[in-house]
DNA sequence: CGGTCGATTGAAAGCACTCAATCGGGGTGG
DNA sequence: CCACCCCGATTGAGTGCTTTCAATCGACCG
């Protein structure tokens, strides 16, 4: 099957090679959006590609930052680490999403980066992503947006672990990987998880065995069918309505 | 006493009015950091400034966002919530502080800013902003090292969410109140709780009850004294050492 | 066809929550 | 100036959600 992957023709052909930006599929997601061809162009001459196996890591804690990295193919996990050993995952990427950006205050990676599949990754030094930044306003419009993206995603997550029950939890999470996957053009209602009930739990602030309870729950309710780790979203509508907090039997209430 | 802040002489005589960038104490902290005295002065030009009453809002969910805001004086609380009007608060904002990054990507603000304290902001117009980055490379430098800190705080507060309990996430609160007041040339160890036990308790995940016997066991144990919202911090080290995850009477262990 | 590891399920325990009563400081009005 | 009120904070008792501990399942792989 691999092999196949390594029988395309030659790279470096042609600017619209996939390995490029203009040819990526994820180009009105990622870092190039609303660039024009020659801007992308200029943007992907300065762009480096790394295959990652799957569980191997992509940085960690403490190395020294120069890059920021977008997800090509594949899913990373990301996960912080205390002094007693406890892990943290504070978040899953996707294609098209961006690792590292916690580094650019201290110079130096604040979590692990982990693949869950055999990944790749666009290496963005981030010294010439700035040189490009002044001569690039349009670029470095949409990096402020991907930044603060990212804080906006965190504090959802901050509204998950500090507002909700077990149930809600894992309701907004898959409604979460839903809307992603659904941005990508993938199904939202059927998709794979790429990472184990641990990883799900450690996320959500939950036991891995609260997890395994919660699909029961859910699928005894009707609203998802999971087959390892494949997840069919039955109810997506009332999924959606408990991950928002509201009662799937309730009108909203409003105080 | 408040009378006697009007007495000031008459205001803009000078770049150096304690009303300037050039003249304020978070000068080394805020946004100016680094800057020349020239460039420092530019920015001033495009700042405004306001006086937030306690208890009332610098911006709502929703609101059409055109100004990032840098706390002057006083304190800030953000929270966001969901359809079932829960509450949660993702930040506590302190002098020197940016708010309104989380609005950058969509354009509208992602939460609700309420004053603590009768407070006072400097509004900067963001598109004045990123006019002046393409000018001053060293602003925006500076101005991606604060997004990045603030997706690194946020992560900080999803570890204290995910992975700690009632005890150790009050510890890591104050660990953090104190390190910042530190960096703002105050004490470490004395200082005084802006927000009500209910902010501290929602902010943390917890019920105001849990954060009162929080309080007396820590007292009990002799790591801090409390009156009121005036807290005395006895023992910083174990109280540093608990946050860390690290059981104050254990030596850290390596997994 | 076992072995391994992730996942599921059950039973018991614990930590934080809920509910309720009381305390106490700060502000207001008499 | 004092009494009262209000509201945030404290404290206690009981409950419950999630965890912990333990056993079993089952898919994947050699």
């Amino acid at each position: 099957m691999n092999q196949l992957v390594q029988l395309q023709p030659p790279l470096a052909i042609s600017n619209l090679s996939p390995r490029s930006c203009s040819g990526c599929s994820m180009h009105q997601i990622c870092l190039p959006m609303g660039l024009d061809e020659c801007d992308t162009q200029r943007l992907d001459k300065i762009i480096g590609r790394r295959k990652i196996a799957r569980d191997t890591h992509l940085y960690r804690i403490g190395d020294r930052f120069t890059s920021l990295y977008a997800v090509r193919v594949g899913h990373f996990k990301s996960y912080q680490e205390n002094l007693a050993g406890d892990r943290q995952i504070t978040g899953f990427q996707m294609t098209g999403e961006l690792l590292g950006m916690d580094a650019i205050s201290s110079q130096r990676y604040q979590c692990d980066a982990v693949a869950l599949d055999d990944s790749e990754v666009c290496e963005i030094p981030f010294f010439m992503l700035e040189n490009l930044f002044t001569q690039m306003p349009t670029l470095l419009r949409h990096f402020h947006r991907v930044m603060s993206q990212e804080i906006t995603s965190e504090q959802r997550v901050i509204m998950i672990l500090g507002n909700m029950r077990a149930e809600q939890r894992f309701a907004a999470f898959l409604v979460n990987l839903s809307v992603r996957y659904a941005t990508r053009g993938y199904s939202p209602t059927r998709f794979q998880l790429r990472m184990t009930r641990e990883d799900i739990g450690n996320y959500l602030g939950l036991t891995i065995e609260s997890i395994s309870r919660m699909i029961a729950k859910m699928r005894k309710d009707g609203l998802i069918e999971v087959q390892q780790r494949n997840v069919e979203v039955l109810d997506l509508a009332s999924l959606t309505k408990l991950a928002a907090g509201v009662d799937a039997d309730e009108a909203p209430v409003h105080h």
